[in-house]
RNA sequence: GGAGAGGUGGGAGAGUGGUUUAAUCCAACAGCCUGGAACGCUGUCAUGGUCGCAAGGCCAUCGCGAGUUCGAAUCUCGCCCUCUCCGCCA
């Protein structure tokens, strides 16, 4: 959510700040009438209060007379039918005002955060910009496959039985398959809470409605979850929800910031504007695990740690040798409450393209703002804090790089040194 | 899931319709005192909204939401949560 008074302050400064800002709604598909609306709406929710307020203060005076004149004796039913009148003025005023102040909140939840200088402008997710290569493609003296081929191959994966069972986009990991998810779990949780100085931790799977709106999900994507019907209960998207609300309506001390968090948890999306793409194989699932990063950090420093978090992402691939690519997300792909974002992406020979397995954002103070989180300064006034997750990865999306490009020519797969304590030894998956 | 009890500021805790402007105590912070401290004394001590150049004013908030009333922490209804007991269960 955005800050109105800063809004209104700079909207008054002059038309560049508004125009500024309507450029980015428009560079990230968002409507600028809206903006326009919000500020409008926004003048006549303040008259309204102002109207509301001054009447209720007026007929607290005056009732507050009436047990002055019973203790005296005197008749007061005349003040009596003047306050009952005054009581339904303020009523129609106190209504008008809440249901103003209600779409003013509505409207503003839509609009998406604003980003950050560094970010690439951009059309399409073509003007991404890529920061950086990571890591040498390994060349292969066969037909290198996708995963899904080599899975099924080496029977680890059952994608018939999981649509028998359960439905179209969920797998059933056997064998080799189950334990390398079990082993990544393991491996990414030692890395971050004993390398990487985050706490760890294992959050609910499902959230209310409250903290899926203090994240960005709801009301725009309220369709992308799923919902457990006759409840307030919503299945977690990502461990992000549960642990961003985890401070929701909280103040913190400055001195505990920055708060970090390595947290496990399955990921549940329904993403049905997304039927179609990567049908095959285990890229895109309605169910999935993930290892997520997580920072509440002071505002001053949320940058400089938002490059620390990324690190800490790729140290993932790097100590499992995967090569990959880092991606600056330009305006038109970044998501709608980051205000900058890293996206890396695996390589993957099988099928020949660079993948996202991990997205890294600051989203400044929106998701704070939202779900009320702050922290308070020595003698000073409470202050948002920033927000900041990454995940460090999606196991998933790491086996799919694991199998592609740790294969042989036999369809066998290699395993990876650094995850060989974890998976009891075993250096070769046939 | 059932029955009972409860939910008041950072903490404890008073307050059953109008001098409550939420008492009092503790903690915290600032000052005085002291060589320095403790003790003692004095003061400060919520959050949000809104008006105002400012000083400051006003409004809201006693778990949440509705309602009754001129007026609600206090009365009514619904919901949430906590505790105790019972049931069920990994």
């Amino acid at each position: 959510m955005l800050d109105m008074k800063l809004l209104e302050k700079r909207a008054g400064e002059g038309p560049s700040f508004l125009d500024e800002y309507r450029a980015n709604l428009v560079h990230r598909g968002a409507r600028t009438e809206t903006l326009d609306q919000l500020l409008e709406l926004n003048r006549q929710r303040k008259e309204l209060i102002t109207r509301s307020e001054q009447a209720k203060a007026h007929q607290k005076k005056v009732s507050a007379q009436i047990p002055e004149l019973k203790r005296s004796g005197k008749d007061a039913s005349q003040l009596l039918a003047e306050t009952a009148t005054l009581a339904q003025d303020v009523k129609t005023l106190e209504r008008q005002a809440a249901e103003i102040d209600e779409r003013v909140f509505q409207l503003a939840l839509t609009l998406p955060n604003r980003t950050h200088g560094t970010v690439p402008v951009g059309k399409s997710a073509d003007d991404n910009a890529v920061e950086k290569k990571v890591g040498e493609p390994r060349t292969f003296s066969f037909q290198a496959k996708e995963h899904f081929i080599l899975g099924e191959k080496l029977g680890i994966f059952d994608f018939e039985r999981a649509t028998k069972v359960a439905g179209a986009r969920f797998t059933f990991l056997k064998g080799f398959a189950a334990r390398l998810e079990r082993a990544l779990i393991q491996f990414f949780m030692d890395l971050h809470s004993s390398q990487h100085g985050y706490m760890e931790m294992i959050p609910p799977f499902f959230v209310n409605s409250a903290s899926m709106v203090g994240t960005g999900q709801f009301p725009k994507f309220f369709d992308d979850a799923f919902h457990v019907t006759g409840t307030d209960y919503h299945l977690i998207p990502t461990a992000e929800v549960p642990v961003t609300n985890y401070f929701r309506d909280e103040i913190l001390e400055e001195e505990q910031l920055p708060l970090k968090f390595c947290a496990f948890s399955p990921c549940f999306r329904a993403e049905a504007g997304a039927a179609g793409r990567d049908t095959r194989g285990i890229t895109r699932q309605h169910q999935f695990q993930k290892v997520e990063l997580m920072v509440f950090a002071h505002p001053e420093r949320s940058y400089e740690l938002h490059e620390e978090l990324t690190c800490h992402a790729e140290q993932c691939l790097v100590e499992l040798e995967l090569p990959f690519r880092r991606l600056n997300l330009c305006t038109a792909d970044i998501g709608f409450a980051a205000a900058k974002t890293y996206d890396l992406e695996v390589w993957l020979p099988g099928a020949g393209v660079y993948r996202e397995i991990s997205s890294c954002s600051n989203f400044e103070d929106f998701q704070a703002r939202r779900a009320n989180i702050r922290y308070r300064s020595k003698g000073g006034k409470p202050q948002f804090v920033h927000t900041l997750n990454g995940s460090g990865l999606a196991i998933g999306r790491t086996i799919i790089a694991l199998l592609e490009n740790y294969q042989q020519e036999d369809g066998s797969v290699r395993v990876p040194r650094s995850l060989q304590k974890y998976m009891g030894g075993v250096d070769v998956i046939r």
